[in-house]
DNA sequence: CAGTGGTCTAGACCACTAT
DNA sequence: TAGTGGTCTAGACCACTGT
C-alpha cells in the first residue's frame, strides 16, 4: 500500500510535468512539420515496400530493428511498428522475435493453395513443380484486355508451365503478362531466373507480385489441353483464373490454371 | 530551438521520475497480478468474443465504448483497441469511426465467395437466395467423422438447401452437422429462422459459425443432382466442400456445395 | 459541443535468441 | 549479457459523428 501511495505521487508529479510541457510547446513545430494528408504508418508502409521492392534487402535478410528504423525515419517505434505488422500480413516481411524482421521470399508461383486428398483436409502434400513448356506472344483477349486495362488485342507474353505431382501432370498454367510493361521475356531469360516468371519479374523489372482476384469453374477439357496434360480419357478439371497484381495496386498478369481434380482437390485455408 | 531545450529539461525530469518509480516499486505486487500465461489482449479477445456469442449484444448494437472497456476489465485503451481490432478483423465487430463499433450480422450461409461472369472481374452480382429442400438425418463418411472428430457412422443432421440467381438454380448444398452437439434440427425449426442453419445454432444453440478451410474440384452430375438442378444435360460442376468452425475452433459443420459453373464462375478477393 | 474511433508518442518490461 | 520482437500503459491530439 505503501508503494502505491509512492506510485501515485510520483505519477501526480509526471502528470504536471507533461501538462507543463504542453503548454510550454504549444504553437511551436513540434507537431506541425509531419505531413497528415495519410496517416504516417502507412506512408511508412508505402516507403520501405518500396525499399524492399527495390531490392534494398535481399530475401530472408533482416531489416534493420524497429528502434533502428524507428530513430532513421524520425518517428516512434509504435509506428514503424504498425507499418511492419501491414507488411508481414501482406506477406512481404516475416517476423522472429528475439532475432529480427526479415524480407520474405518471392511469391510461389503456383500461389496459396494446395493440392489434397479430395475430403481430406488434415495432410497437406508436397508442392506441385513447375515445368517450362513455352514462351509466346499472343493477343489480349476482351476479358484479359480489360483486366489488365489494356486496349482490345493488346500483345502480351503467353508463359506456359507444366505442374507434376510426384510426376504425375496435375496442372497447366498460362500466364499473360503485357508487352509494353516489362523488358522482353523469353524461355532463355526464364531459365536464368529457375524458369519463374515472378523471380524474373522481380529481380530484373524491380516488380513484385501479389495474388489479386480468383475465380474457380469446372470445365471440359479440349484436345490440346489433354495432350499437355496425358490424360487419356475426357475427365472434368478445375479452371482457376487469377490475377497478379504489383506493389501499386496495378495488374500486371492474368493467369489460366486447369487442374485435374479426380484425385486432388484445391484447398485454401480461411 | 529554445523551446526544444525546455522539453529536453522537462524529458529528463520524466525519464529519472520513472526509473526512481521503477526502483522503489521493484519488487512489489504491480505486476503480478495480472495473469500472464497468455497476452492480456488476447485474453480480452476471447472474453469479448464469448460474450458477443451469448448475445449480449444484439446484430448492429453498439459495444461499449473503447475507453469504458478499458475501465471496465481494468486495462488500457490500447489493449482493448488491439483487442477490438482482431475481433473486427475476423469479422465479429465492425467500426465506425466517430460513431462506435458495433456487432456484426451473424455469417451468411453462402459464404465470402460470389459467383460472377467468368472473366469478369469486376461487377459482382446480387447474391444467390436460398431455398430449403429438405432437413434429414444421414450418417458420417469416413471423411465426414474425421474432419468432424466424430466416430464412424456417427448420426448427422443434413440440411439441403437450393441457391438461385434471378430465379435460376445455381447451387446445391448438404449441410452436415453433428446430432448430439445441438439441439433438434428440422425443417419446422429452420423455418423458424428464416430457414438458415447459421442463425439457428447463433440464436438458439449460441454457436456462432464462422468459416474453416475450403476445398475446390471438378465433378460430373449423378441423376439426382441433375434433378435436384433442373440440369437437361450433363455439364461439368464446380464442387466446393468447406467446413464450419465454432469460436473455440471446433469443426461443427460439413458443407458440400455443387455449383453451376458453364455461365457462372465462383470468385474470391485476396 | 461531447463522444467515438484513429493515430502517435515515450516509456517500461517481458520472452526469446545468439554470443 | 545484449539485442530483438512482443506486450502494455498513459497520455495527447486528430477526424468524424451526432446533438
Amino acid at each position: 500500500m505503501r508503494k502505491q501511495e509512492d506510485r501515485a505521487s510520483v505519477m501526480s508529479y509526471i502528470r504536471y510535468a507533461w501538462t507543463t510541457l504542453k503548454e510550454r510547446c504549444k504553437n511551436t513545430s513540434m507537431t506541425t512539420d509531419k505531413p497528415s494528408f495519410q496517416p504516417l504508418y502507412q506512408q511508412i508502409r508505402t516507403l520501405l515496400a518500396q525499399r524492399i521492392a527495390q531490392g534494398e534487402w535481399a530475401a530472408h535478410e533482416a531489416l534493420p530493428s524497429e528502434w533502428a528504423l524507428a530513430e532513421s525515419l524520425g518517428v516512434s517505434q509504435g509506428t514503424v511498428r504498425k507499418a511492419l505488422t501491414d507488411l508481414v500480413d501482406e506477406g512481404w516481411l516475416y517476423r522472429q522475435q528475439g532475432k529480427g524482421t526479415f524480407v520474405a521470399p518471392g511469391l510461389n508461383e503456383w500461389g496459396d493453395g494446395h493440392l489434397v486428398t479430395p475430403g481430406q483436409f488434415a495432410e497437406p502434400p508436397g508442392s506441385p513443380v513447375p515445368e517450362l513448356l513455352s514462351c509466346t506472344r499472343a493477343n489480349a483477349s476482351e476479358d484479359i484486355a480489360q483486366a489488365l486495362s489494356l486496349r482490345r488485342a493488346a500483345p502480351l507474353f503467353r508463359v506456359r508451365l507444366l505442374w507434376r505431382l510426384a510426376g504425375v501432370a496435375v496442372a497447366l498454367d498460362d500466364a499473360y503478362v503485357p508487352v509494353g510493361r516489362f523488358e522482353e521475356i523469353d524461355a532463355r531469360r526464364l531459365r536464368q531466373y529457375g524458369n519463374s516468371l515472378y523471380t524474373l519479374l522481380e529481380r530484373r523489372d524491380g516488380v513484385r507480385v501479389r495474388l489479386g482476384a480468383i475465380q474457380a469453374r469446372a470445365t471440359l477439357p479440349d484436345r490440346e489441353t489433354m495432350t499437355l496434360l496425358g490424360l487419356s480419357d475426357v475427365e472434368p478439371l478445375l479452371m482457376i483464373t487469377r490475377l497478379g497484381q504489383a506493389l501499386t495496386g496495378e495488374v500486371v498478369e492474368w493467369r489460366e490454371r486447369l487442374c485435374r481434380s479426380a484425385r486432388w482437390a484445391f484447398q485454401r485455408e480461411p
